[in-house]
DNA sequence: ACGATACCAGACAGACCTGTCTACTCTCGT
DNA sequence: ACGAGAGTAGACAGGTCTGTCTGGTATCGT
């Protein structure tokens, strides 16, 4: 609401408010539950502004999952530079969704919730597709470092690790997962590099 | 559609004919996706019926859910009859997953999907927690049965486990998901016992 | 035989949703 | 100064959704 400096308080594009409150809505609430109008209020924007921008609401919601995939591209990214041993940096990613999940209003992978409810082969399902594949592969880096015999099986692994500690961070109340995913991904590194 | 036999050849009653009509339908397409019409036509079965059986949709969500618990409850453990080994017994659980994630139509967790796509606190929420207990309780009993030091810290993992390899089971293709875990089941447990 | 119960068929109300369209306003580059 | 581009406000159409209500039919226990 307030910048710094008058000189930087540049007023955010009516995209940049439409994807804000699309982000807060959507993640909160699902994207059928919560209609344009909704949005468009909480984005303080006209409808035409919302359909000359996206189009429609399926881009909408391809845009806010596109969003969500590079927020949390940069904070595992940012999370991880903390530490130093390519082997923390593996299990450094649950520490990170540690922290995360531990953030008021968590409500899970939001990929997921998002294929849980669009229809399949609609852009939920091609977002979730490239975001898995960018986890994966981030595994597959790290693993390598970290000197893992087989780091494409490892990084596998970890995937599950890493869907599976999600999953419990959103149903089970408190969320234990994530720390419970980090003692289980230290076995399984032991085992990988053994 | 038929029967072996013309004495047991009961008709069945318009309830069980709408729960199955809801299963196929919102575990197919999701809860909000597919309206009371879409059920009732499927049932063959009129709409005054479903809500003098049912009372609302959300009443038929939940029996719809209560009744995929019973089936998943009673899938595993006949599935798990055929293990003689405690120790096969829990990664039994993983197989009856890898075989249940390998016939069409799967389409991952309903009570997560459910979860995803439902208001936090309603029906789904309820009956995803008592399945997620009973699952959780079922994995301390098979650990308990495999000489496992602290059952309770490795159900909370085999839990994790089975999430994620359900995730993966719905969101990859082809599924490997559930056989990777069941390694990782196995490298946990020989590291629970040791 | 008959009344109760269960069920079917479909119209209807009221709400909500996406997407379009018109008309007005503000701001900025030239 | 002024025109173009971007945005605002809101009515409107056409569709879909849940839930109610009326009225008719079949089956079954007594």
């Amino acid at each position: 609401m307030s910048a710094a400096s008058p000189s930087t308080a540049r007023k955010p594009t009516a995209r940049e408010r439409l994807l804000t409150a699309a982000d807060e809505l959507f993640y909160a609430e699902g994207i059928h539950t919560v209609g344009i109008d909704r949005v468009i209020e909480r984005a303080g924007v006209a409808k035409a502004s919302l359909y000359s921008t996206f189009g429609s609401k399926d881009e909408l919601v391809r845009a806010y999952l596109e969003n969500r995939h590079e927020i949390r591209r940069t904070r595992l990214l940012k999370g991880l530079e903390r530490y130093e041993n390519p082997r923390d940096r593996v299990l450094g990613v649950f520490e990170v969704l540690d922290e995360r999940a531990g953030t008021p209003g968590f409500r899970g992978c939001a990929f997921y919730n998002a294929s849980a409810e669009g229809t399949p082969g609609g852009p939920a399902q091609e977002v979730a597709d490239s975001t898995r594949a960018w986890m994966r592969g981030l595994f597959v880096e790290l693993a390598r470092d970290a000197g893992v015999k087989d780091p494409a099986a490892f990084a596998a692994q970890m995937v599950i690790l890493y869907d599976g500690a999600s999953v419990g961070a959103k149903m089970d109340r408190p969320p234990m997962a994530p720390k419970v995913a980090r003692d289980m991904a230290e076995i399984l590194l032991d085992a990988a590099t053994a």
